[in-house]
DNA sequence: TCCGTAGTTGCATATGATTCGCATTTGCAT
DNA sequence: ATGCAAATGCGAATCATATGCAACTACGGA
């Protein structure tokens, strides 16, 4: 809500009081949130903004390829962050849940081969998923 | 819940007629499947199998990695299929949610560097997203 | 600068997938 | 065959997300 935010405004979406909240706390962070999440933090912030308010947003924002919409392993709950180039994946275990990062990226350098040749991609998801070592020790 | 079935039931797994039920379903649909799915196919088999019974047999399915459950983007409900290598990745476009399939994987002669390096890699989930020719032209 | 209006938000309430509790039933080891 | 631990049927609870509507706000044109 300071000048320098204005300035990354993304065209194409219209500026409301609410949007730059939410835009302005996905900039800041730097790990994936729920929409609860953000509804939390904008109410640290002395300007709630209502948890609808926060759906709407982030489906608008997740729409213009602005924000990736993930949804992990057995939780219940969609988590948003900034469509960065910097970027991250993860292992998940299917025993215990936990969820391990993974340095190295597949699809940096990858072209699909999409039966829609005009498709335009703007950016992917990748989980692994498996047993970690301790799960995998009591060979479940 | 034929003789061919049941050899080739998966180790370490109770036998029940609900599972084999469920088990059976899966292995006959070529695509994935959401639990309600399931469900309505054990209805038309005449031994129905009840939908929280379905959720508790493909949690632990999951939990076994026989089973992979996934979420596409903007649906509520999720999906679940057999653990196959042969398997099939798509792009999401995310103006109209359109699926498209992907006919290679970048993921198969991926070494991935996990900080758990005991990690059991049992399978991928892979997902690209953007405009479909259509959404794109429409430059959204 | 002020006004009109289309688009957005606050709020309450609905929806619908998934989970949970418990009494009954079933598969399997002894 | 018998007993017991585990699984299921069934109902009801939970909880994330969507929706309806009246009030509000951003923003372009006069």
């Amino acid at each position: 809500m300071n000048k320098t935010e204005n300035s990354d405004w993304p065209a194409g979406i219209k500026r409301t009081k609410q949007r730059e909240q939410v835009f302005s706390i996905l900039t800041k962070s730097d790990g994936p949130l729920s929409a609860m999440d953000i509804c939390s933090l904008t109410q640290k912030d002395g300007n709630a903004v209502w948890l609808s308010t926060v759906y709407r947003i982030l489906e608008l924002f997740t729409q213009k390829a602005l924000v990736v919409k993930t949804s992990m392993q057995q939780n219940d709950m969609a988590v948003y962050e900034l469509n960065r180039h910097d970027h991250k994946h993860y292992a998940v275990c299917v025993g215990c849940n936990k969820i391990i990062p993974i340095e190295n990226c597949p699809i940096e350098r990858f072209i699909p081969e999409i039966s829609d040749s005009g498709f335009h991609v703007l950016g992917h998801k990748m989980e692994l998923f498996g047993y970690c070592r301790e799960c995998d020790l009591k060979h479940r």
